[in-house]
DNA sequence: CTCTTCACTCTCCACAGTCA
DNA sequence: TGACTGTGGAGAGTGAAGAG
């Protein structure tokens, strides 16, 4: 194809201005021909400047096409058996698995079409040829150019291709629409326009934005080699609707659809990313917030990390008012982003489509002859550029033959340009409103989440007022029993103890026994390993150390796993027993919610046999650990448990086994407490072992108590001193059997 | 060289299904 | 009914590689 005098109409959804997309129509002077060209479109000349870009920038020009796993949408197949006599005559082939580009035609257009192609018949032939075809015939008609009838035909046949330039264009302009998420909900994958959005600062770095074009096709290939990467727009514009959405992710226990929306909103922003990949990157991008945060970056503040107020405004709940500016940026540019610029404002040509006026598209499409030396610049060598442009010329020169045909072939273009413009002017209108549209739902949304916070504070004062109520009962009813004073530390604020305050009866029924929970500050200070309330203080430090505020976590904090361990392995003698598990494991749960762990008895039993299947499989496979492993830290824990014997089923014994230590005859594990769990707290870590030195002490503590009988029968003091309960406690006494020796 | 990002693995949780 | 297994999602940790 010979790109000469090209009046080019981006059939791409990129209309931008600075530099031709890659689908020019061009339509030359000469031979009256129409063809589409393309930068990754296999000519010589094109392929020969291609291979002088590096490789990402070579990658893009690929993705001008459709996306490869792009269906086309419903309204769009309709037409494309029209678009398929478009393309046979495009000189840029398209994508290998999209040989009809989906694009729709306008039903008008499909009539002018009719009415052209009956009166044109001879010409019909024409339109139908091949590239090969369509050259050979230019070489003939130049040849023959002085025949007036031969002239007339090429006119009407201009007329007819230009027609169908136009309706071309018409259909990218709806594509684009499509793309920018108005095309109906159901328009999943988008075709890519390159699968991110062109920077909106610097057209020109739209030529080496986007390597990460080829994500959803490299996705499934494994590691990339760097393609990938995520340029900032993008990914403020991942944190953004991410931010936007973090009240339904706190909301919802499947993050999976919602990352599928977020991906959708994202291809709203002409960025094409699986949900995957959204997922990924936010998670990356909130670990190294965090990271940075913590100081555990390089960098010492870790403020200077370029995401870290987004991201702060997010996690930190208090914007600052410099925060509220970036997030205003992030707006903008998202707002940017959905085309949404003030209508009427002429917008750097630099910039994308969507804002673009149709003076532009028009501008673009007058420039088309330079533009596309422009275009293949990056590497396309100088001697080229003037081959071309002589070539340019001399095809120029020879189709003067007429001026009439220029006129006519003007006024062609005015009425292309016209009827662009039109339709660029509705485009802006649509994306007017529906920018006004979004600004409304923002607003409201911006309501609700102030009522939520406001609501989330007010549940919080209850929350704290519940546990400062529990914990006065729990240290009351310690203090009763113990004969002792308790003077409990001072903390500044209530950390959050448990995902969920404590179940209300447990404190009522702690309130219900304990009608007198004044704190005393006379008697000496308890050390600090004989009181659950420290306990429970002591496993929020260090669960608030790990895990910073999420009330809806899942996870179970260490300190939390161990306290099950402690209480089930108590229980061993009667899991033992024949009979029903359910109330073993009520009762199991009723002693974490006096511990302050709202656990329900389902989850006790699904974290207990979840933890013991992970340490055998561990044991099973023989896997070392490092005696300071971070995660499964009650795996020491376990292991000492199941070397003394105190956990003991058939599976169990199995771990024991696997455990490679012998089995020791059982006995209630009170009767070794203390030596073995501080054998297991020397194996842990720091944290852990002060916390496995208070937990049992704390448990003993208040067994006890319930045993001691001082009429204690709180929700604690009744697990603990259940008649049936063979984990029966006693201050340094040696256990015999699994009676409990009240 | 440091910072940043990507992508992978590991661990944990929760649910469903099967079997005794 | 309880024990056990399989599976998928979520989140954390981490090494490698890119970017500056």
């Amino acid at each position: 194809m010979q790109n000469t005098g090209q009046y080019g109409v981006s059939d791409s959804p990129q209309f931008v201005v600075g530099r031709p997309p890659p689908h020019i129509f061009a339509i030359s002077h000469d031979n009256m021909s129409i063809s589409t060209s393309s930068a990754g479109h296999p000519l010589p000349g094109h392929h020969q400047q291609q291979h002088h870009l590096p490789h990402h920038l070579q990658a893009q020009h690929h993705h001008y096409g459709p996306h490869p796993g792009h269906q086309p949408h419903p309204s769009l197949q309709a037409h494309q058996q029209i678009h398929q006599t478009q393309s046979s005559h495009a000189t840029h082939a398209p994508h290998p698995q999209h040989p009809q580009f989906p694009l729709a035609q306008h039903p008008q257009a499909q009539q002018q079409q009719q009415q052209q192609q009956q009166q044109q018949q001879p010409a019909q032939a024409h339109v139908s040829s091949t590239h090969q075809d369509v050259a050979q015939h230019q070489q003939h008609q130049q040849a023959q150019q002085q025949k007036q009838q031969q002239a007339q035909q090429q006119a009407q046949q201009i007329a007819q291709q230009a027609q169908q330039a136009q309706q071309q264009a018409q259909q990218a302009q709806q594509q684009m629409v499509q793309q920018l998420g108005l095309g109906g909900p159901d328009s999943p994958e988008v075709p890519s326009p390159g699968v991110s959005r062109p920077s909106p600062t610097n057209y020109s770095q739209q030529q080496i934005v986007n390597p990460a074009q080829d994500d959803d096709g490299l996705e499934e290939e494994g590691r990339s080699t760097g393609g990938n990467r995520w340029p900032r727009q993008e990914t403020l514009a991942l944190i953004k609707i991410r931010s936007d959405m973090d009240a339904n992710f706190r909301d919802s226990g499947l993050k999976g659809p919602l990352w599928e929306d977020v991906s959708k909103k994202l291809a709203e922003l002409g960025y094409s990313r699986s949900a995957k990949k959204c997922k990924e990157k936010f998670e990356n991008v909130h670990k190294y917030y965090k990271k940075t945060k913590d100081g555990r970056a390089g960098r010492q503040d870790g403020k200077s990390y370029r995401f870290f107020s987004q991201l702060e405004a997010l996690y930190g709940g208090q914007q600052t008012s410099a925060q509220l500016e970036s997030n205003a940026a992030v707006v903008a540019a998202a707002n940017l982003l959905t085309g949404s610029a003030i209508p009427g404002k002429v917008v750097n040509e630099d910039y994308n489509v969507s804002t673009q006026r149709p003076s532009e598209v028009s501008t673009g499409v007058t420039l088309s002859e330079s533009s596309e030396d422009d275009y293949d610049e990056p590497g396309g060598g100088e001697a080229d550029n003037q081959e071309k442009s002589s070539k340019k010329r001399k095809r120029m020169e020879g189709g003067k033959s007429g001026t009439s045909k220029l006129d006519f072939f003007e006024s062609l273009m005015k009425n292309l340009m016209d009827k662009q413009e039109s339709m660029q002017r509705k485009f802006l209108e649509f994306m007017e409103r529906r920018e006004q549209d979004r600004q409304v739902w923002e607003e409201a949304w911006r309501r609700q989440e102030m009522t939520r916070l406001a609501r989330e504070h007010e549940l919080r004062a209850q929350e704290q007022a519940l546990a400062a109520t529990r914990d006065a009962a729990l240290v009351a009813f310690l203090q009763k029993v113990t004969g002792q004073t308790l003077q409990l530390p001072q903390f500044p604020t209530r950390p959050p103890v448990v995902a969920v305050p404590p179940s209300i009866d447990s404190v009522v029924a702690a309130q219900k026994h304990q009608p007198t929970p004044p704190p005393t500050t006379s008697a000496p200070a308890v050390p600090p390993t004989t009181t659950s309330q420290q306990l429970v203080v002591s496993n929020v430090d260090d669960h608030d150390k790990d895990s910073p505020i999420d009330p809806n976590s899942k996870r179970w904090p260490k300190p939390e796993v161990l306290t099950l361990i402690k209480l089930r392995s108590d229980m061993e003698t009667r899991f033992q027993e024949a009979g029903p598990k359910g109330p073993l494991w009520e009762e199991i749960s009723q002693g974490m919610a006096c511990l302050g762990y709202n656990r329900n008895q389902k989850r006790c039993k699904e974290k207990w046999e979840n933890i013991n299947k992970y340490f055998r499989k561990t044991k099973e496979s023989n896997k070392k650990r490092p005696e300071n492993a971070k995660t499964c830290p009650y795996f020491h824990q376990l292991e000492v448990l199941y070397r003394q014997g105190v956990l003991g089923t058939p599976s169990n014994k199995q771990a024991a086994k696997a455990a490679d230590s012998p089995a020791r005859d059982f006995v209630d594990h009170q009767a070794v407490p203390l030596a073995h769990r501080t054998e297991a707290a020397a194996g842990a870590k720091a944290g852990d072992s002060e916390m496995l030195k208070m937990l049992p002490a704390a448990a003993e503590a208040v067994q006890n108590a319930a045993s001691s009988g001082n009429g204690t029968p709180s929700a604690a003091a009744h697990f603990f001193s259940s008649p049936e309960n063979g984990s029966s406690a006693e201050r340094g006494g040696p256990k015999q059997g699994s009676e409990p020796s009240l």
